[in-house]
DNA sequence: TTGATATGCAATGATAAAAGATACATATTG
DNA sequence: CAATATGTATCTTTTATCATTGCATATCAA
């Protein structure tokens, strides 16, 4: 199976963005399940390295819910990648392939270091945007599709 | 199951590599299996498109092997990726997203967006490196391991 | 204090993508 | 024509991911 849990942090994370800019205190793992389209305990389980890396503050209880700790501006993808991917880098090797020659010896060690560069790169370009950013890339998308 | 066919589509590549440097004319694709430990199915299925890509030859019948179809130091890491990858994008984002906001309305292209940026940048950086490059850091690794 | 409702978390089940395995037609060489 | 390679289709196995269920814990309000 796809692993959707950047492409669905990232929009629950956009759905505190603007609920934050509305005005609305928090949403629960509930509301920002529907809104995914999935349910609220997946929506929990992504929340929690989100909450730990300090982006999110969550309110346990009745009326409890999730919101951003700070402004969206403070926070950039890089930041939401980082977190709810942890160390899980994007490309992963085979294993434990038989020593048998110089490319058989070396891959392993090569391809990682490879792997190494593209996470670099990519989080490079995840840095250079803010929540902020992309909600307001949203609204450009929005008004190009009113159109 | 993880996706593993770039590293080990990379590797067969790198194992053609040096047999060209060694004066080695072909290799079968059960030479080729046995240094990914793997099947000979698998190898070959992974050649189709690097064969239609005019990145490896391949000749039939007893004797038959693949080797590359030109020197290592005109073909890119990129040019491999572009291959065996196809047209799959490094990332995918949940599909079929009910529109209600404006954050579930626009995500979807966004995302979008973002991974093809994403995508660009990561061939970017492959398509920097040739597999002649390539041997030579595996040269280079050996040496440090040999330490 | 208690009922309603939220998060936190563990355990189990379902799904789907990828790789392995098998089989066989076709091509080439000696 | 025998041996052995590729090309390719089909079926099975494996496993990472998501969905579901259940329940303890926390919080608020009547």
């Amino acid at each position: 199976m796809i692993d959707v849990r950047f492409p669905t942090a990232l929009q629950m994370m956009l759905s505190l963005a603007l609920a934050q800019t509305a005005g609305v205190e928090r949403l629960s793992s509930a509301q920002l399940a529907e809104g995914i389209d999935s349910n609220p305990t997946f929506v929990r389980r992504l929340l929690v390295p989100l909450i730990q890396a300090g982006l999110v503050h969550s309110t346990m209880g009745r009326d409890g819910g999730v919101s951003l700790s700070t402004d969206a501006a403070m926070i950039t993808l890089g930041d939401i990648y980082k977190a709810t991917m942890g160390n899980k880098k994007l490309w992963t090797g085979r294993s434990d392939i038989p020593h048998r020659c110089l490319v058989s010896c070396n891959v392993e060690r090569f391809f990682g270091n490879l792997a190494d560069e593209v996470d670099e790169s990519v989080l490079d370009l995840l840095s250079k945007r803010t929540l902020a950013d992309a909600l307001l890339e949203l609204r450009t998308l929005d008004a190009a599709r009113a159109q």
